[in-house]
DNA sequence: GACTTAATAGGACGATCGTCCTAATCTGTG
DNA sequence: CACAGATTAGGACGATCGTCCTATTAAGTC
């Protein structure tokens, strides 16, 4: 992890930067006095802006792979496990209060330019509807997994955007701690069903 | 409203192009061939760019208050006027689907440009949150009546974004659906309480 | 040390951006 | 018709964009 190579870095900055500013706003220039390169020298490294732009979304999906992976380790139980997803917004509230959702944003944005990219971004929510359905799936509500997994990307979705419109960190605890409310009542109508 | 001015038309082309591709990604020669006049014709109505986007937010704010004023004529009681609100996903659909959210995505893109008109721009989610906050006080749940209102705003926002992502407008019935749901149980919540 | 390849710097390119300027045209009044 | 003000067209401007090209340096091999 020490020799990052340029590439490397490169990727890095335009990811924050993409994140912070938007993929269009981002310039070469801008990107280049991150890394503090010549713009020049770029273009050995990636052929065009929108191939870094896929850089940066091939390691946002192997990282949001790799994130997904670690929860299915820590957590032992579904419930668990769909609340570390639920805790994302907890963890990184303050850069959602300045930026909003990094996945979501993105998205919007390559939606409106209608970017060739886009199937790329949208791969990440896949992965996380995925995810999120083989848990609910688990957590025995079998018929409805993808509803589920849908309706809670969805008040994620939205509780980023809020938090990022009125700036405010103390609305997304009041959400979560509803999400998780509904979370449990989701567990407890099985285990009714089931009693 | 026959004879409408060029301005108007300025604003009106501007007020879809920005929703339908982005204010940045949106041109002055867009606009113009939109409207079919000479790009230089522009400056004469408006001094920049900036001063076209607050014209449009300006409207956009307008239209709102308007819409905000007719469910409150049309729904004789606060829960029918909430489904209203709700029911603008529904009415909308098509477009949201395609574009997102118009209020939600420009104030998204704003935040990222860190641009002057921001404010303005999340003035229209405080003119529903003021609203639907008013809505659930006459609807006896004065205490969190901002906490429902953002709730109910967060959600919204959250099915915009994902129908959008994934194409997709059942998403968008089943989730109206729910949130009628819900909101049939917060009146039912306080006629508990209040029986 | 000579040679090859990888990596970098810096500038030139055409296009487009927002902005501005000026001349032409339309419109209404005396 | 003459004149004044409102409106429009079209082009020039400097800046910046993404892209490309070439010269230079660094690193590794024989």
């Amino acid at each position: 992890m020490i020799d990052k190579t340029t590439r490397d870095h490169i990727i890095e900055a335009a990811d924050q930067l993409f994140y912070r500013q938007g993929f269009e706003h981002t310039s070469f220039s801008d990107i280049a006095d991150a890394v503090q390169i010549s713009r020049g020298n770029f273009y050995y490294h990636f052929k065009s802006k929108d191939e870094i732009l896929d850089a940066v979304i091939d390691v946002r999906v192997a990282n949001t792979r790799k994130m997904l992976e670690q929860w299915e380790i820590e957590g032992e139980q579904p419930g668990d496990r769909i609340r570390h997803f639920i805790h994302i917004l907890i963890m990184n509230r303050a850069k959602i209060k300045r930026y909003g959702c990094p996945v979501g944003t993105l998205c919007t944005e390559l939606a409106k330019l209608d970017h060739a990219s886009q199937a790329g971004a949208n791969k990440i929510f896949t992965l996380f509807r995925v995810w999120l359905r083989r848990q609910f799936t688990l957590l025995g509500r079998k018929s409805d997994a993808d509803k589920l997994a849908l309706h809670l990307l969805a008040r994620s979705q939205g509780v980023a955007a809020l938090a990022n419109v009125f700036h405010d960190e103390k609305f997304i605890r009041q959400e979560v701690k509803q999400m998780c409310d509904w979370l449990e009542s989701c567990a407890e109508g099985v285990a009714c069903k089931a009693g």
